[in-house]
DNA sequence: GTCTATATTTGGATAGAC
DNA sequence: GTCTATCCAAATATAGAC
């Protein structure tokens, strides 16, 4: 039918426009990304990209879904059969990783650092849906109780902005997971 | 002198345009402070800043180095006397209340969340003085190697950006900075 | 020192023609 | 759907009078 090509169509040109604020971001950084900017860089009129979005924080929520949903691609990547200690080295690896190769992309979703703009409710569940996907990761090796998560979060997020913001492309802090699995492992025994 | 007085009101003047855009960028975010928000507030002209910082930017690092000074006040209100354990404990108590106590100062100090402005070379040195100390500091207690300081810096940035971000004004992180220096201590014995 | 007035730039967003 | 033409709102910064 004409409608589903028209609206692949226009799924399409939507994604072309997320694609090229991603750029924009990474490139020149957050406080360039707007409409004019956008349509610049794709040579259309900025008027032109209101029939798409409904301005410019609802391409943000967009960023932010996008962003949130990949993580969670790369969460259920992982394989479940590993023992605890591999569980958290992978798990922990794959975040900072995931961190580390887009820093727009994390300041996006961990460092409310877009000038203007916060997540619209719709959004922000897409981050919580992730929180709550982590809890369930970590509750599966047996840690669930609340000062251990906790815990866990402020090791892991430490990691990850250092690794991004003092040696981005490099292992500095990648190569601390190791340790620091097994130091908060042993944290628990007497 | 009359230069004297002249100057010292300048100064007093200067400061009171700080304080006032700390005030700004408490009550409504780093979006807002700015040369005609801050005039506003002093009930002046936006012109006659001028008189006072080279602009906007000035402003900014004005406040980035007296951000790191304030810190580093606090740092050497610290006993030198204290065995290891009591030594990080009380560090990463200070450091981790130093920021939560004022979250748009953190901002500035340590999430680059300031929209359009970075600091300058003279601004930043203030920041490396700042880590030069704590790598002293934790020097003196035995640790200097690569990795651990790494690992510390993740540690206690992390759980200073997870008290500001989820909880501040509370102590979900903080309290858990005794277990987490145990950890951090036990991760090199055998 | 401080003001008024203004230049300049940069955004988001809308109306209406085609 | 896309464009042109605007409108409107901030924001930095400067010139020049008082």
């Amino acid at each position: 039918m004409a409608t589903a090509r028209v609206e692949s169509r226009r799924a399409a040109t939507r994604a072309t426009i997320i694609e090229t604020a991603w750029e924009i971001a990474r490139t020149q950084g957050w406080g360039r990304v707007g409409v004019r900017e956008i349509a610049a860089h794709l040579e259309m009129a900025p008027s032109s990209l209101y029939g798409y979005f409904a301005g410019n924080d609802a391409i943000h929520d967009a960023m932010f879904i996008a962003g949130n949903h990949e993580l969670s691609v790369r969460f259920e990547s992982l394989p479940t059969d590993l023992d605890r200690r591999s569980m958290l080295i992978e798990t922990a690896r794959h975040f900072v990783a995931f961190c580390d190769e887009d820093p727009a992309r994390f300041q996006l979703l961990f460092q409310h650092a877009v000038p203007g703009w916060e997540p619209s409710p719709d959004a922000y569940s897409s981050a919580v849906d992730n929180y709550e996907h982590m809890r369930s990761v970590m509750g599966r090796v047996g840690i669930s109780d609340g000062p251990s998560l906790d815990l866990w979060t402020a090791l892991t997020s430490g990691l990850a902005s250092q690794q991004v913001a003092n040696d981005h492309g490099g292992d500095r802090w990648l190569r601390l997971i190791e340790t620091a699995v097994d130091m908060f492992l042993r944290r628990e025994s007497t």
